[in-house]
DNA sequence: GACATATAGATGCATCTGCATCAAGATTGA
DNA sequence: TCAATCTTGATGCAGATGCATCTATATGTC
């Protein structure tokens, strides 16, 4: 295979073409657009925010244990105080509860209760549903499994 | 070409699949990625938040005459008071003028200053390296194309 | 052990955002 | 023409976020 040398040219260029234009517009676009049609289809269904399924959820991977806030943060996009509030906000509504760390006396261990679980149940059917109207109604199976592919790319 | 009817059913399934969350996951990363490397640029050379750039670059679109609040609105994904409130803060840096409406007195007509000409044409190298390091440097153009190209049909 | 440094998590303050609503002018329709 | 309704844009208030910093504990070094 040759490789001309327009090609390399192009590859080599400092300015983003149009096309690269395309996709960041798109990609800001197709994000807001598949995020604020789950959270207008949570809230209209009386639930909290997605983060707070997000929360919910990662604390149930996480076994019996529960899992420390910094670990936490790795999972979710949100700064360590983002994190800290969110937390807050949640076990006020009693959904989890933060335990002292018997390893380590700074930290605390956050765990989901059981009206944390319930919640979380009950919140899927209807965040499930706008998955579906947003993203896999839009696109073939091949077109899911491609797009993921080439969104890994963006991450890290 | 034929269609098996475990695809049929795979097709028709409520739930969404694997595939389907990990794009959803990975749309919500990438472009948290993508975007938060783009404002970090900005931010650490001095600059104000991408939100002004797409104001200003709007604003030198729509020629000289200057563009409606509402106009504006439709291409920044911004609701009816956060623009509002944006515009503000960039009339107040001085970037922008807000100037009665001649067709209609309830509305304005916003316009760019020399100041703001200036600003945008200052901001676009860092944006545009930004851009490169978070997008181009990531895929070949042809990738770029298919991701736009999919990234499309999950807007509207 | 004692000190310097690093890490976990919280918080005061300023700013930004979301929501609801408002005021003022435009439009419609009897 | 005049009331009802719609559209444009602003804003008060509550809540969320970003930033810097703080406290407390842990870890590493001598």
């Amino acid at each position: 295979m040759q490789m001309h040398l327009y090609v390399i040219v192009r590859s080599m260029k400092k300015e983003p073409g149009e096309t690269t234009i395309r996709v960041w517009a798109r990609l800001l676009r197709a994000q807001h657009a598949a995020q604020s049609q789950v959270e207008k289809a949570l809230k209209d269904a009386g639930f909290p925010p997605l983060s707070w399924y997000d929360v919910l959820l990662e604390l149930e991977r996480g076994d019996q244990a529960g899992q420390r806030p910094f670990e936490l943060e790795r999972h979710l996009l949100l700064p360590q105080y983002g994190l800290s509030r969110l937390l807050d906000r949640i076990e006020a509504a009693g959904y989890l509860e933060r335990r002292p760390c018997a390893d380590d006396a700074r930290g605390q261990v956050v765990v989901i209760t059981r009206a944390g679980r319930q919640l979380r149940r009950k919140i899927w059917p209807t965040y499930s549903a706008a998955l579906k109207t947003a993203v896999s109604d839009r696109l073939s199976g091949k077109e899911q499994e491609t797009l993921g592919m080439l969104l890994g790319k963006l991450i890290n």
